[in-house]
Formats: C-alpha cells, sequence, structure tokens
DNA sequence: TTTAATTTTCAATTTTTATTGAAACTTATG
DNA sequence: CATAAGTTTCAATAAAAATTGAAAATTAAA
C-alpha cells in the first residue's frame, strides 16, 4: 500500500467513527488529515485535500482549535496560518471528552437534578421522581468519571486499564 | 410539581441527552416514557402520549426491542401488544453500549487493524502506519474497557469507580 | 375460512444538520 | 495610508436523518 491510499483510507475510517461520536465528518477529516501530515498545513491546503469550501474548512478549523484538538503555528516570512494537530491520542480523547461533558452531560445533569429535589404535589409525583433520582445518581457517578478522565494523565488511565482487567 | 409536568420534563431532558448519545430523540423519549409508566403501554398509547405517527412508533419500538431495551408484554385477554421499559439503568447503559461497540467501534477498528498491519510500499507509508498503530491501540483498549463493562454487572462498576476517584 | 384487529413496510415529505461561496471584514506590508 | 493577502461571516443550498401516513401483510377470533 502506498501513502496515498492509507492516508485517504484512514480518513475515511476516522471520519466516520468521528461522525459518530459527536465530531462531524469533516472536522473529524481534518484532524485525521493534520494527525497524519509531517508539517504543518494551511486553510488552502486543507480545502484542496480534502475538497471541501472555504467556509467549511474555516469553521471547522476554529472548532477543532477552539477544543484544543489543533493549533496554529506562524511559520517565518509567511502571512499564513498553518495548523497542526494534537497527536497524543490520549489527550486528544480528553479533549473531546471534555467538550461533549460540557456541551451534553452538563445540561441534562442540571435538568435532572432539578426534577429529582422538586416537590412532588402527590403520590405518583413521588414515585416518578424516585426512578428519575435513580437515574440521576448513576448520570452524576458517569459525569464525575469521565471528569477523573479528562481531568487524568496518560498513566492513570493505564493504571485502570491493567486493574480493571485483571 | 405535579406528575405530569415532571413526566413531560423528563421525557425532554432525556430525550435530548439520548439524541446525543447514538439514540434518536423519540426513541429516546419512548424509553423515558416507559420508564416512568406504573404499566406496560401499547402502541396506540404510546403514539398518543408523545404525538408521533405509528410509523414511527413501530420503528422506534423495534428497535429498542432488539436492543433489548424494551419487552413485549401481553395481557390476558387482550390482542394488542404492551411493551414494558427495562428499568435497571446499570442494564440500559450496558445494552446502549453494546449496540454502539458493535455498529460504530467495532467497524472502524477493523479498518484501522487492517490499515496497521498493511504493507508498507515507502519510508512516507511506514511512517503514517506508526501513528495510525498508535490510534489503533488506544482504540483497541477503549473497545476492550467497553466491553468489560458490557459484561460487567452493577458491583462491579461501583467498585471500578471507589478505585478510580480514591 | 373469512373477517377485523393489529402490526409492518416504505415511498414521499418534513425537519435538521452540514456545506457552499461570495461578500465583508481584518491585518500585515509596501 | 493604501492595498492586497488572508480570514471570517452568513444567507442560500444541498445532503442526511427523521417522520408521516396510507397501503400491504400478518394474526387471532368468529
Amino acid at each position: 500500500m502506498d501513502s496515498k491510499e492509507l492516508n485517504s483510507r484512514f480518513l475515511h475510517a476516522w471520519g466516520t467513527l468521528g461522525g459518530n461520536w459527536g465530531i462531524n465528518r469533516t472536522m473529524a477529516q481534518i484532524h485525521a488529515l493534520l494527525l497524519l501530515s509531517e508539517s504543518p498545513l494551511t486553510t488552502e491546503e486543507i480545502m484542496a485535500k480534502l475538497r471541501i469550501s472555504r467556509g467549511n474548512a474555516n469553521m471547522n478549523i476554529r472548532t477543532l482549535t477552539e477544543w484544543g484538538l489543533l493549533n496554529k503555528v506562524h511559520k517565518a516570512g509567511d502571512r499564513k496560518e498553518f495548523f497542526e494537530a494534537e497527536k497524543d491520542i490520549w489527550k486528544v480523547s480528553r479533549l473531546i471528552a471534555r467538550e461533549r461533558r460540557k456541551r451534553e452531560l452538563e445540561p441534562a445533569l442540571k435538568i435532572l437534578e432539578e426534577l429529582k429535589t422538586a416537590t412532588a404535589d402527590d403520590e405518583a409525583t413521588r414515585k416518578m421522581q424516585e426512578q428519575i433520582g435513580t437515574i440521576y445518581d448513576f448520570t452524576k457517578m458517569a459525569d464525575s468519571t469521565l471528569d477523573k478522565f479528562i481531568q487524568s494523565n496518560n498513566t492513570w488511565f493505564l493504571k485502570l486499564f491493567a486493574n480493571m482487567m485483571s
């Protein structure tokens, strides 16, 4: 297999996987492209390699940058911005987890907590509340676990993994 | 708060959360409705309570049932099928994890493994392959972790949680 | 077996989400 | 300061995903 084929197959696979895990396809592909790239690329180059529009490239690069998955790099004597990917896959996964927690889990938790602690008017409500309480507790635990992961370092997870598999 | 309001707010929150975690909004809402329901409901009742069409109800109930999140119940003297939700939230999360692993993670892993082990034509390819290898190893580890979770029981996770938080 | 209740299917439609591309804006450099 | 290179915005468009509803298929009771 040559590097072009490998590159293209990886972009496709990573784009699909990303698409299913809260990152849109293009965003995942931009990240994948830069993960495999030897050197930082410009917006122009990303547009050309992925055959996407300027607007699309710009907006996804921005989100990736906000998430901490890409870094801007400046080359001496060049006015253009270059982008390079965060390549430590452990860190990548923590950064993604952090964003998803923030955008999806936290708001849901907030509502669940509210429902759990609301004053129940009647017996039927109280029963429902009990069930919601269980769900809240579980979700809260999942959230804490995720948070612990987000705050952790690579070693921590390796230890956890060893522990779990034993 | 009365039971009607609690119910509706929970349906909304759970629908949104589900929507972000690989379950579509309606599917999550059907499950939520049955989670809070005292007794099993028919398709008709689900359609009415969520104001959705027959086709939509049928197709999402089917998927939920295939995933193991709903069970069919038959009432003596009634021809209709009733549905009840799996209410153990631990089990629910394991069942969802199982499906997502099957549908999303496994296919991606298969491709990554293929790319990792393909014969590299040149140095550039070999370098990319190394990077892909790292990603494969990580993804594989995530997959194994997920699998361990899927196979586990509620106690296991509680122990893990205690372990992690210490 | 016929009939009516119930469930399933699926093409058409609606809704949601992602993408384009041109214009507006910003910023370095002569 | 003027200009051109580079970046961002956003209304319009396209693509993808969810939903509808009516017709077909299935099933249980008469």
